[in-house]
DNA sequence: ACTCGTGTTAGCTG
DNA sequence: TCAGCTAACACGAG
């Protein structure tokens, strides 16, 4: 997916070219995308008015919706999710398209007509469409961003370190919790743990306060990185090496892959190996000593 | 043919 | 009730 910085990407999308324009029509016959409602209730809800406002929170994002023929009172909020692979593409009345959102399924196959799973069409003859190819995203009225944690981009340092800390759950899956921290997803995690050296399996309860910190200082610094470079999560240090055979951008030592949280984990064998400080520093002048490592040149 | 997955969530267990 | 885990969701890509 669009992890946070994507799902930014988009939001600006809406911000910059749908707002103000009249909706004339919904295309609302995905109900898997559009659950729990029924066929025909986002039109109803919907058209006549104007998207005012394009907000964030995490992954969710939400338009602000005008009140019908100039009354005052606002109608609903119109909740947009992307899900694994959605995009959201704006059309802008001559044809011109603009696409903010997943990039890993951009510039592949022509996009079909029924990847689109939910579209507003404007009086202008423009449109915004949710593009989807696996339909894992989701549109809703009055989305609950209650339940979402503070933005990953805006939390703060004594926040982040409560939010985290508690409990005894491995610190990537708590990473990964929206309701603590919104924003992050498993590529993001990865790329953040990797700069902070810390194991993604690591009990919370197990991190020290200077681990707790460089991970805050890993989280802003990844996520500002991957915003500046257009939104990506690919764009990560260490997102190159999740492969089979790959090895740490810093150190050279292989990456390995296990499931930490129920996702799919790749850390470095070496910088972010599960043992105390301690032993690892034990174990680095025996590393080095009797079977140093084989550095690699990075390409 | 078959497995995997940039996300969320219902439902289960202790 | 809470913390944590797993399967399920849907479907394209490798």
């Amino acid at each position: 997916m669009p992890e946070e910085p994507e799902v930014e990407i988009a939001r600006r999308l809406i911000a910059d070219l749908a707002l103000g324009r009249r909706i004339t029509g919904v295309d609302d016959a995905d109900t898997f995308v559009t659950r729990p409602h029924s066929p025909g209730e986002l039109r109803e809800a919907l058209t006549g008015r104007t998207l005012t406002a394009a907000h964030r929170r995490g992954k969710t994002m939400w338009c602000e919706t005008s009140g019908l023929d100039g009354s005052a009172v606002p109608g609903p909020d119109l909740g947009i999710h992307l899900g694994m692979s959605g995009r959201i593409v704006v059309t802008a009345p001559d044809g011109w398209v603009a696409e903010g959102g997943d990039p890993a399924g951009r510039d592949a196959q022509p996009r079909k007509a029924e990847w689109d799973r939910f579209t507003l069409e404007f009086a202008d003859g423009g449109q915004l469409a949710l593009f989807d190819k696996r339909r894992l995203g989701r549109i809703m009225l009055n989305p609950d961003i209650g339940a979402l944690g503070p933005d990953a981009a805006e939390v703060t340092p004594a926040q982040f370190r409560a939010l985290i800390t508690k409990g005894t759950i491995a610190v990537k899956a708590r990473l990964l919790d929206q309701s603590k921290i919104a924003g992050i997803g498993n590529l993001l995690a990865d790329e953040i743990l990797w700069q902070a050296k810390i194991s993604p399996a690591t009990p919370v309860n197990r991190l020290q306060r200077k681990d707790v910190d460089r991970l805050y200082r890993a989280l802003r610094s990844v996520l500002a990185s991957a915003l500046a470079e257009g939104g990506g999560a690919h764009t990560g240090d260490v997102i190159a090496a999740r492969r089979p055979g790959g090895r740490c951008p810093r150190c050279g030592h292989e990456m390995v892959h296990g499931t930490v949280g129920g996702r799919s984990t790749w850390w470095c064998s070496w910088e972010q190996a599960a043992r105390p400080l301690a032993l690892r520093f034990a174990g680095q002048v025996a590393h080095n000593l009797d079977f140093g490592p084989q550095r690699q040149a990075i390409p």
